[in-house]
DNA sequence: CAGTATCCGAAACGATACTG
DNA sequence: CAGTATCGTTTCGGATACTG
């Protein structure tokens, strides 16, 4: 037999993407990988990020600053230079994203057929 | 030296949540670790999923049966008795889900810790 | 260059009530 | 039991313009 649900099987999980961790906005999955290689500019970021605006990007950046995944560096020059660099913490999660990626590359075309077959009916 | 970013590194993946999977949305993660030990009923996903309205459950389900994650069965009976369970489509994804609740496990007090720092300052 | 400021529309989510 | 129907709020992201 199947055990009943444990109705507090999800009390440790705070609201929106705890579990899965906390890439499952726009963006931030897609930074993390901009910045794979080492630090990157504002600008050098906007351009991969097709029609990303210069707001969005501030906001994603300041909330995986906050979350401790990126750090900002900001150069006294003149123009000004600022540069994101991934922390370790940051880069530990090229490794759930990567076996993510992996799931897409093999299951994505049986998810879009079934899009498919769905709507169709 | 770092190679520029390629503007084009995107170009195959759908906006929202592509890469990563479409699990990133507040309550498709969790249906389907509720169905990871079988079949089970809409009353019965309703529990553990603390404070679901039965409206948003509906539309996480439907998504996911277009999706092809799960199978919606209706029984003929009175009471009305209907299950849900995951296909193997749906069942791949166990294993993208695992690695990102063990990167929860282990790394979440430093992201929760960093967004104490962050906040204070 | 690296952002901010405003405004806006769409989508996600929730509260409450009702039904075959 | 397994939903649907309405309504309202909040959040996300985009468009456009401006600045130290």
């Amino acid at each position: 037999m199947r055990e009943p649900l444990d109705p507090d099987m999800f009390a440790d999980c705070r609201p929106v993407s705890s579990v899965p961790i906390r890439i499952g906005d726009k963006w931030t999955g897609k930074i993390i990988i901009c910045l794979r290689d080492g630090p990157r500019r504002f600008t050098e970021l906007l351009v991969p990020l097709r029609g990303i605006t210069p707001k969005v990007l501030t906001a994603s950046l300041r909330a995986m600053e906050r979350d401790g995944f990126v750090t900002r560096t900001a150069y006294d020059e003149i123009p000004p230079r600022v540069e994101y660099e991934l922390t370790p913490l940051g880069r530990s999660l090229l490794t759930p994203m990567a076996v993510a990626c992996e799931w897409n590359r093999t299951h994505l075309p049986a998810l879009t057929s079934a899009r498919a077959a769905y709507d169709a009916s």
